[in-house]
DNA sequence: CATTATACCTTGTCACACAAGATATATGAC
DNA sequence: GTCATATATCTTGTGTGACAAGGTATAATG
């Protein structure tokens, strides 16, 4: 009982669409392999599941920032490939910018 | 139309507690003196509404974070001034180092 | 005396991270 | 052969919390 469940489902949210796009900036990737990378790296601390990220992409592609493509493969489960628009880099640098200010006002709030 | 409604709503989630335990670190506060404080800080970045605020404090007595103590004086409208407890200095600390740790690990693959 | 500032509280809305389910194919173990 | 696991996608329901928009009451100011 009590559970304590931690803050971290809360920090992610309005950040984790930036991460999204971020992963995205070298080239496209799939939902499944958003999901590998971030459950990887970094002690799990960005880990995602797929329930999550799955609406992430959609939501991402209806504002038009990202441009999907199906890649069904002679053998093996069909992919669905991810890669940002031009609409998606400038979102991708206003919500960097907009992370940013909240983490710089944040630190210096929490240094005084 | 298309409101373009912004993340730091999101991003204020799982923040605005320790915010409010940080404040209430160097000794007693009310809650309009936070809101002010919040308001006039930081260029607004982490500007909190009064709606917004009583329900955090309610929280914070309910989880036995905050002791309360209603002052009235003479003149003036009665205020109810927050001091944290042992308890509340812990769950400060804990929640600083959850919010670090996250942070860091954003910063990280933001540079990446 | 009407407005503004101080100081508190409540109700309803919306967005989103997640759990828990589902589907389908390929591979490896026994 | 079949049973489990890994790959890969999607959907529905739940809970949480920031906020808008309302409310009450007192003191100060023009």
């Amino acid at each position: 009982m009590n559970e304590r469940r931690g803050i971290e489902r809360e920090l992610k949210r309005g950040s984790l669409e930036l991460i999204v796009l971020h992963l995205l900036a070298p080239g496209e990737a799939y939902g499944y392999e958003i999901v590998s990378k971030l459950t990887s790296q970094s002690n799990g601390t960005l880990e995602v599941t797929d329930g999550t990220l799955y609406p992430v992409l959609y939501r991402l592609e209806r504002a038009g920032f990202v441009h999907v493509r199906w890649e069904t493969p002679e053998r093996g489960v069909p992919r669905k490939y991810y890669r940002l628009t031009e609409a998606g880099r400038h979102e991708l640098a206003a919500l960097t910018e907009e992370w940013t200010t909240f983490t710089k006002a944040m630190t210096k709030l929490l240094r005084s």
